[in-house]
DNA sequence: ACTGCTTTCGGGTACGTACCCGTAAATATA
DNA sequence: TATATTTACGGGTACGTACCCGAAAGCAGT
């Protein structure tokens, strides 16, 4: 069992070149002090041995540390869905942290796009070397992608996407895709003309996600040819009684709902209304692998659960600025997330 | 931007010790020659700094390289299922592979009893430091693995497990709970009294696997008090005519059937019978992501595929070899896979 | 006390890369 | 031509661990 000895190194570029080591590090650096004819001649060596720096001894010998931030929203009583990201942030340092890699959080405030400029502020007087974020605010986050883009600092988005800018990547749902699936769930055993309520529950200033998601849901009907009343409505104020008097309304208004999908995380507190007022044989679908969701989906109250792995998405998110800033490698610009559909029967299996 | 300082090496602890830095490491590999008092107060200072090796300067350091085998069936024109997996462990060995891990692959014929024995005695005869095998047939891989055990080489299941035997893990399908998760989907939209029809299409000698799904399949019945009547067909050809004709049969025979479970990856093949045979409004189900599949998923005469992340499966079992090997860390001794749900609407985002 | 053997331990080099420091050569300035 | 400045490069050490080799210490038997 001995190491594998076709391997090629800077010491065999240095004899073939017939220069120092430290001149092939100069080179392979990009820095200076090497004449071009030396140069040239040291990067066709590095061409013709296919040269893979071994990222072990490099990591080891280098002293400076690199540092990620992570701008997203503080876990809040509101919805602790940013739990997932944060274990997922956790377990990428954790693999990487002997590489000489940190991570620092900075947490917004969903309910305050003032917390948020404050944060990324903080994160450009810092001076970090690469930034995972969640683009809450939408012009907010143009403005501080701007700056990165400026300084060099790659940037990753999570969650939701904001296509213009130069990001290294979006690592997150195709929401517009994930509304169509929710919609053709719903619709799976819908009956023929019966209405279909879309419930939207958000405090949050921002609701780009939402409409996209559905967009997604109404073209799946446009698509299959369904021409089932779609009833939708806001709320804004998210606590139960709020939510139980818009949605006694609703059904009040309308007497035929037979489904209803909403459109995050926050359709437990439908399902408990649901269950309250005594109303069966109503599909309910919504998002997220959060405890409050998977009891009612356990009871049947909640017939499917969307999920875009949210923990997945900040660890590969971690990873991806690991693979730029350390290994050099390129990242795929858009990597979406798979829209995973959880069941009562499969749920204690689901990996967020 | 420094390096954390706070970081205690082998050095300091040899300095505190008044000993050497190769006493340090005798003691750190439990090597021999070193006296039971001093061995006893370097534990002590490594447990008191809470000493974490340093993977990659050990990995720099290292000579010997480790060697992992992978007993896996072949890839035929039978299926390309096991293409999936073979993409996992590349993966994981180009991850790994700077640590100085090697993977081996042994293929053998699921047709074929006595290629798995040939290759497992292969594998014993290299001297491998881990294994990772798809247990396809029962009696052979519990003898291999006992001897895999004798000589303390760590074994990982995937695909499918033998809980009995000491494995450092299975990773793979709950293959109960899937055939379970297969009739919720089936039954959505079922109607009261119709039949339900279950196909095993396998040439396979062992079929270990069918069996566990379709108790998972006829218990979700049982749970649910539907007393929809169960036709069941099992076809040793795999072939579209064979196929066809019995289906053709089963038709004859039971004029009700509303729905049909496929156990296996070759759903595509009543899926094309189906096609052929203009039978619309029959509910198909059935497993993997694999093209052909797709395709019927496409078209819609499939319904849903259940899938269970091959890829996934085999680049997690090469990195718990790896982690229990080189970093020496516990492994999960069972990882249940996710039971994934595929739909027209969200397979162009699976993960396999 | 001498030889031979075992146990216990330390010095030192190697892994492949990063990077500091010093110096020779090339070029510019006087 | 002499001196200052810049450019080009090499020697050598460090990162933290593994492991070879040799030596000192301890112990046995004579």
């Amino acid at each position: 069992m001995e190491k594998d000895s076709t391997y090629f190194g800077v010491k065999e570029i240095a004899r073939r070149a017939n220069v120092s080591i430290a001149t092939v590090d100069r080179v392979i650096h990009n820095r200076t002090g090497v004449s071009e004819k030396t140069r040239k001649k040291i990067n066709e060596i590095i061409k013709e041995l296919d040269y893979q720096p071994n990222i072990l001894a490099s990591r080891l010998a280098s002293k400076n540390i690199i540092i990620l931030a992570i701008l997203i929203p503080r876990v809040s009583e509101e919805t602790d869905f940013w739990e997932a990201p944060l274990r997922g942030i956790q377990r990428a340092e954790a693999e990487i942290k002997q590489y000489g890699i940190q991570t620092i959080n900075y947490f917004f405030d969903l309910n305050d796009k003032d917390s948020f400029i404050k944060q990324s502020n903080l994160i450009l007087e810092k001076g970090v070397n690469g930034v995972l974020l969640s683009p809450s605010f939408i012009e907010q986050s143009i403005l501080f992608t701007q700056e990165c883009q400026k300084r060099k600092i790659p940037y990753v988005f999570i969650d939701s996407n904001i296509p213009e800018q130069h990001s290294l990547s979006y690592i997150g749902p195709h929401l517009f895709k994930s509304g169509y699936v929710g919609a053709k769930l719903l619709t799976y055993r819908v009956k023929s003309n019966n209405k279909v309520l879309v419930v939207n529950i958000s405090k949050e200033i921002e609701n780009y996600n939402y409409l996209q998601i559905e967009e997604g849901f109404r073209t799946y009907f446009k698509d299959n040819h369904m021409d089932n009343e779609i009833v939708r409505i806001d709320m804004k104020e998210t606590d139960y009684l709020s939510v139980a008097r818009h949605m006694t309304y609703v059904f009040h208004m309308h007497k035929d709902i037979e489904a209803i999908f909403v459109t995050n995380s926050r359709v437990f507190t439908v399902a408990s209304f649901l269950q309250n007022s005594h109303r069966k044989n109503i599909s309910l679908i919504g998002y997220d692998f959060i405890k409050e969701n998977v009891q009612h989906l356990n009871t049947g109250v909640i017939d499917f659960l969307i999920c875009h792995k949210p923990e997945e998405q900040a660890y590969r998110a971690v990873m991806a600025l690991y693979q730029t800033l350390v290994i050099g490698s390129s990242v795929e610009k858009i990597q979406y997330m798979p829209i995973d559909i959880i069941t009562k029967e499969n749920y204690e299996f689901y990996q967020n």
